[in-house]
DNA sequence: CGCTAGAGTGAGAGTCATTCTCATTTAGAA
DNA sequence: TTCTAAATGAGAATGACTCTCACTCTAGCG
């Protein structure tokens, strides 16, 4: 999908709930959210809407372990990972130089070339640790 | 699921398709393969099969792209990751110590705790480069 | 400002992987 | 061999996501 050549309040409404929203989210959850919050907003808009926000960057995308999509805004611009917290669904961004390097070195040594990969991580915060 | 008490021809079936296989193969694929061979196994059993040889570690799992889960038989004893060709499907088992490291520092570093991590290389072999 | 083209929307149908249900089959113990 | 519950399999159910298409509304133009 390339950018859009019009703007709606339904995009609008797409991206505010995500800025407001702290972990990743499903496209579900967050139509059910804009449902909620009295607007008409449909399904497949909150789907298309996300779609153009991951192209253009300014969302993460990561799919969950049961392979629902989930959504994040995105605050550090360019490539970089997540460590999630399994729990409250808390994400620190992350950089990581090493890596980068480590998969670089791989796919030379095997002969890959056009190397992508997914890098993520998962585990129980501080705060979650404390009250379980 | 729990180790099953009892053997049967069909998980056999599915442990014997699945070694035959170079790459990963969805569950799906899987159950087409076995029906060519001329067995009657059923969708479901094929899905059970998996999720118990993925529960013994006996093969290993990894949603593709597209939110399907795929299944390969698992040379590598042990936490390993991989590197996969986009392409042609062809796996390469890799151990990591440089990640295993970093996702350990990472995780004390921002006080998490019980921390996964999902790690996996996706490319173009030079096999496939090569015919394209 | 009003008009218009067509991008964008939304309700619901369609798709597709996976899981569930339940009647039937069958492994394995006695 | 007989018996019983585990395992199977056909098809229905589920659930995330995409597609369709008639309707709506943005944005450029006069």
């Amino acid at each position: 999908m390339q950018q859009p050549r019009r703007n709606t309040w339904q995009r609008e409404a797409v991206r505010a709930a995500l800025v407001q929203t702290p972990g990743f989210v499903s496209a579900q959850q967050l139509h059910q959210v804009l449902r909620d919050a009295g607007t008409t907003i449909g399904l497949a808009t909150v789907y298309r809407a996300l779609a153009g926000l991951s192209e253009t960057e300014e969302v993460d995308s990561l799919q969950s372990p049961d392979g629902e999509n989930l959504f994040r805004f995105c605050a550090m611009p360019g490539h970089h990972h997540h460590l999630i917290c399994r729990a409250c669904g808390d994400t620190r961004e992350l950089s990581a130089t090493v890596v980068e390097e480590w998969t670089r070195r791989v796919g030379a040594e095997h002969g890959f070339s056009d190397i992508e990969h997914v890098v993520d991580l998962f585990g129980i915060c501080e705060r979650c640790r404390a009250t379980a």
